[in-house]
DNA sequence: AAGCTTGGCACATACGTATTCAAGGGGAAG
DNA sequence: CTTCCCCTTGAATACGTATGTGCCAAGCTT
């Protein structure tokens, strides 16, 4: 293991300048075709790596981007929502197409999660997934776009907000399983997933569910909500509760899958059978929802095109190029669940 | 946005010199605890960041972690194994409360992974993850094992291997599978699962699989075995590849959760009740091996367990202090779909 | 009281690259 | 033959921090 090559090793060895050899690897117009290919193919001999750490410092960027998932502080073991997951893997490989590095850090929401990354020059940008009921800290998030800290943030688009926002058509999303159901002959349609305080995405969707109720010219009946957070426990107790109320229902809308299958055991248990007394439909295409007897309805979020489309935002953002939220289209799965 | 501060700005308001500020904050005894606390506060009231470029330039280490994880080449959707995106999780929480960074990259397995993290120093060590059958490269592995470059494998454990791995029990698993089987009083055991050229893992748990056979005095039969690679899709032909044998079992040990689904769904479709006909075992404990019908039994990784000592090992091989392979307990859980 | 340790700090420098500025050389234009 | 300019390159320096060395004063020892 011999000491690592320098740009002055090579510039001795092809017998030009450090700088010389520091554009002719970085492909300046300015070093003639000659010269280039001697450096280049000394620093091949070489098995030379620019130092990034040094680059980095000179050049005053990191090529590095940070992706910061927010957990839910649940105490359920289930952690990670498998969603984000799969986004991981389109981010990475979009990082590396682009030429970013990615740095990855699961964090309790902190006050100042920007200034590590940013500050100490770690990342040029910052990714948010899961920031929960960003609400809470929109003007927050709001100060930080206008104070230039370059981030995209993943979920709902809400009105009047500051900072850029890559998320999924959750209000089209909702809209079209309930519609899908409707067309199933389905007429009393109840919901289990927060309407209140609580996820964005979910309300998007619970309005979405209303509208196609509306459009459909069925009534929205508030027995037939229940509240729910995303696990397959919370799933199961509420359908129980929705039971419990006596109220007649033949489908059920969840705004997530775990949120559905949870209820399907439960309304197994309880004699119902899926979908002949009740349809049920997810939201989110997990694994698992393919797996599940009877398999799930559900809505695709398509993560490859989020991945894509947040790291293209940001990298956008910090290259002071025009950048603006986006709504990615939601894309109904229809599965033995839901008739 | 004013310009970031730096530690000549600290040093000049404490009335101090710039390495004074620096030794004040990286904790050197050298510093009077008067002046310690004088640069302290006036660190927080600018908001100041140690520049990690800077830093790192000059102590040689970067204090980051790089992740690799390779992809099979499959062309299947399914992309990621879930295991390893719940090992990630702990990974994370594991790096950042050991004050590292990490650096996160999905690749195609290359000829140079090690340079590119190493020797550019972005990253102080590196953990691999997913090196399929790296028998092929145990040789490079070797090479670079002795090179001295920091890496930690996340893999089967092999006899005359020169790099330092952490894995997971794959034979005992595989035993204790089948011994539950066998207490159960099934004595057609059949496997599924890739033995030959393929994942290494696969073959410990196939392995563990003869072995308990063996121990109970059962024979092991070569009819009774299917290949497979890690899918749903995969694990239903070879079920129904088992089946048209013609050859009586009543339980079927899988290696993988997803090959266990695929198969249980082949089952059910042929008319077989699991577990009354056939008793099913999958590996790994995915999230949907709680929610297929009926609920599988299968083997634990401890994902938490098994990223700390990655992490942990890792740090270890880079601090030049003592680091050994490893191998983590597996634990069975018994579900429904064993009978 | 003179020499000696010791704590606390400043000075100078190194880390490896990117960038600014200036200069050399050769060809084109006059 | 001169002048100007472009094309290439080298010299110098900046980026911000960490560390080896040296200095000064105060507290000790004999």
């Amino acid at each position: 293991m011999t000491a690592k090559a320098t740009s002055f090793d090579i510039a001795q060895l092809a017998g030009v300048s450090q700088p010389t050899v520091s554009r002719a690897l970085r492909g300046s117009p300015t070093v003639s075709e000659a010269t280039r290919a001697r450096i280049e193919e000394i620093a091949r001999r070489l098995n030379y790596k620019v130092d990034k750490n040094a680059s980095n410092l000179r050049s005053r960027h990191s090529n590095t981007l940070a992706l910061l998932l927010f957990e839910d502080p649940t105490p359920d073991e289930s952690m990670i929502n498998p969603f984000f997951l799969s986004m991981l893997g389109s981010i990475t490989r979009t990082c590396a197409m682009r030429g970013y590095d990615l740095l990855v850090s699961f964090q309790q929401l902190s006050a100042d999660w920007h200034t590590d990354y940013e500050d100490s020059r770690k990342a040029d940008g910052i990714l948010l997934l899961g920031y929960g009921d960003y609400r809470d800290y929109a003007q927050r998030l709001g100060q930080l776009a206008e104070q230039g800290t370059h981030f995209v943030r993943w979920g709902a688009v809400q009105p009047g907000q500051q900072e850029i926002v890559v998320g999924c058509d959750n209000l089209e999303g909702g809209q079209a399983v309930t519609r899908h159901l409707v067309e199933r002959g389905r007429s009393s349609i109840a919901f289990i997933g927060g309407t209140g305080k609580g996820s964005p995405e979910f309300q998007d969707r619970y309005r979405g569910y209303k509208s196609a109720l509306k459009d459909a010219g069925l009534p929205l009946h508030s027995g037939l909500h229940v509240d729910a957070i995303s696990t397959e426990a919370s799933g199961y107790e509420a359908a129980i509760k929705l039971m419990r109320r006596d109220i007649p229902f033949d489908a059920l809308v969840c705004a997530s899958d775990l949120i559905a299958i949870g209820a399907i055991r439960a309304l197994q248990e309880a004699g119902r059978k899926v979908p002949d007394d009740v349809a049920v439909t997810g939201f989110d295409d997990i694994l698992a929802a393919r797996f599940v007897n009877p398999p799930l309805t559900t809505v695709v979020q398509d993560a490859r095109a989020a991945g894509e489309r947040l790291v293209d935002t940001l990298i956008a953002l910090i290259r002071n190029q025009p950048a603006t939220s986006a709504v990615l289209p939601a894309r109904l799965v229809v599965r033995a669940s839901s008739g």
